[in-house]
DNA sequence: CATGAATGAGCTTTCATTCAT
DNA sequence: CATGAATGAAAGCTCATTCAT
């Protein structure tokens, strides 16, 4: 009798997209291949395909738990009581912290979407779910007085993500960019933009 | 018998050059192949490599001719009297017309970027110029008062640059979004960052 | 589950230079395709990169082996009791069974040591190696009072070894050459060449 | 009138095979293109065709040129006093200028010869008049008492010229080969061999 | 005579995927 | 479950040859 494990079958799934994962962030999803996945995640090519139907599907499964843990994360990072401050230690941790929630493939997921319907709509769903996170979350802040409250809490959480996608992009075009100033000046960004104006 | 004529010849790379461009935005830089392009610009596979070395030198003039057109199309917007309308002006421009100045790629190069070290020096370089460019603008903004003269130039000059490439990602991110409240919403975050405080 | 058999990848693999040595034999090494030898080995072309990394790396194992072969071949023929005999004994027998040993792409070997450092090296390589047998060879013959004791016997063994290149020129030179009178002053030729002086 | 000028368009064709050979001493009849044969010859592959039909077409006139050039060159040295002598320096000749009158090529078309049905028969007729030359040569040598009246001189002109092939892959089988202690072991050889038997 | 633009078949190599064991 | 042998359809690129001017 072949008894299946579920589990050990989900692990060994996750492993397998670790490996891809790793993968895909040092070539891309094109320039990895199937042969480097593998031995990274030290299986046969043949054996791959037990648990996997496509390279495609990998790739949407891979980005889909990116996401999804990205937006675990999230969630727990925005409950703080002051929700300015939170966001404003957000960008720096973006910016400190650059490797690690599965953000290091973020533009290539994003130019994949441009020509990819499937992957487009793996992001779009993720990014519909975080802005309503963030929305959520702003609109606690002007409840508090901490946000400003003209402003439409959902356009304002798609500009939020979508500003923070250009945060990746700062050490793209400036490799010797200095950290701490950057940091300053989006943090007045984030702050003027958001915070109640004054009087 | 003097034919040679340098003008065809550069005519017709540039032709060649805009197939490719074609071709790269349907597909990516990975996914469009020699055979696209050359059917796309109606030419021999062979005949191709009569006007560029290889794949890769085409990927790289046809980035460069672009980012040199946006630098181009850059330099004659940011000479308005007034700096921060006309920066307004510009995020609503790169909003409503998304599809002109060669701007469809700019998230596939970034990308693109992140593992290739000669696409990310040709970014480099032009993030530089545009930094300077923008860096220019800005001084001249503070000096009339219409920017905060607190606000360091290059370093925001390159705050700028990438929060524009956020720009880019919003409909990526979310298709059925209301371009006009986003607008709104961009103009109150650009003019708030930008603007003198109240005194 | 242990499977892989080094065995049957290491027969494949010998497959393979065989249908490859046969090919070249036809074409040349330049003028022999990977596909052809496919075709010849009865395998995809996708395959053969599962045992060898280019077809150079063919060229260059199949040049190996038959010159291994050769290096093999002619240590067990050079032990005989005498000398001189046994030399004569081998140019009769290159002139008549001039296709065994691996012996028929010579000349294109020698051609392509010509310009290309690999290959140089390869035949460089196994002269030496030969050089020594031969050598070692012609000593024992001087001592026994077989061949002339003025010869060096390391000079000596290059000039033979080259001269019997020049037996595989003979028939290409002249299809229609009478074998027996070829023997026979050849034979002449090297026997007054080695033998000691006449008192 | 259009008056083609006989002599010019026979003097541009040989230009062209001179640069040809030299293309093909570097790269090998397959490894050398037309484009470099163009270049070397500086002018355009358009026009190339004006002169030859193909590329098979040059490589055949080309040999064929060289050949002939070392025939009357053979013819000339073939006439000294001493028969043996002038074959001697003849030897030596070939060990230490190895650059001369277009023998760089000999193992290469000896090689293309072995596959190539042209380039055999052309081998062949090249063949057959120096053997006669030659042989005319040891007649002679014969007569006067300087080489051995038992040699047959046709078969022995035919061993002569393929030993001379020999003397060709000397250097490629050992690079760092004592040239002068080689053209001593190789006079040796030839003297025995030729020479009439004392007494 | 002379150019170089243009062709297209064919080259070596790669790689997602399937299959026998 | 697991292997790696095997496939075959491309991929990027080369090159002898032809053609319009």
């Amino acid at each position: 009798m072949r008894t299946v494990d579920p589990i050990k079958h989900e692990e060994k799934r996750r492993e397998i997209l670790d490996a891809a994962g790793r993968c895909f962030v040092r070539k891309g999803f094109q320039g990895a291949t199937i042969a480097s996945i593998c031995a990274e995640a030290k299986i046969s090519p043949g054996h791959l395909y037990h648990y996997f139907a496509s390279k495609e599907a990998i790739i949407q499964e891979m980005v889909k738990a990116r996401l999804n843990a990205t937006a675990r994360f999230f969630g727990k990072a925005v409950d703080g009581a002051d929700v300015l401050a939170t966001i404003l230690a957000g960008v720096e941790a973006s910016m400190t912290d650059a490797k690690n929630i599965g953000q290091e493939m973020r533009i290539d997921m994003l130019a994949e979407a441009g020509r990819n319907p499937d992957m487009a709509k793996i992001i779009e769903e993720n990014s519909s779910a975080l802005r309503a996170q963030i929305s959520d979350f702003l609109r606690k802040g002007q409840a508090r007085g901490q946000i400003d409250p003209e402003l439409d809490p959902m356009v304002t959480a798609g500009v939020l993500l979508s500003m923070s996608d250009g945060l990746k992009t700062l050490s793209l075009r400036n490799p010797t960019l200095d950290v701490a100033k950057n940091i300053q000046v989006l943090k007045i960004l984030f702050a003027r933009f958001l915070a109640p104006p004054k009087s």
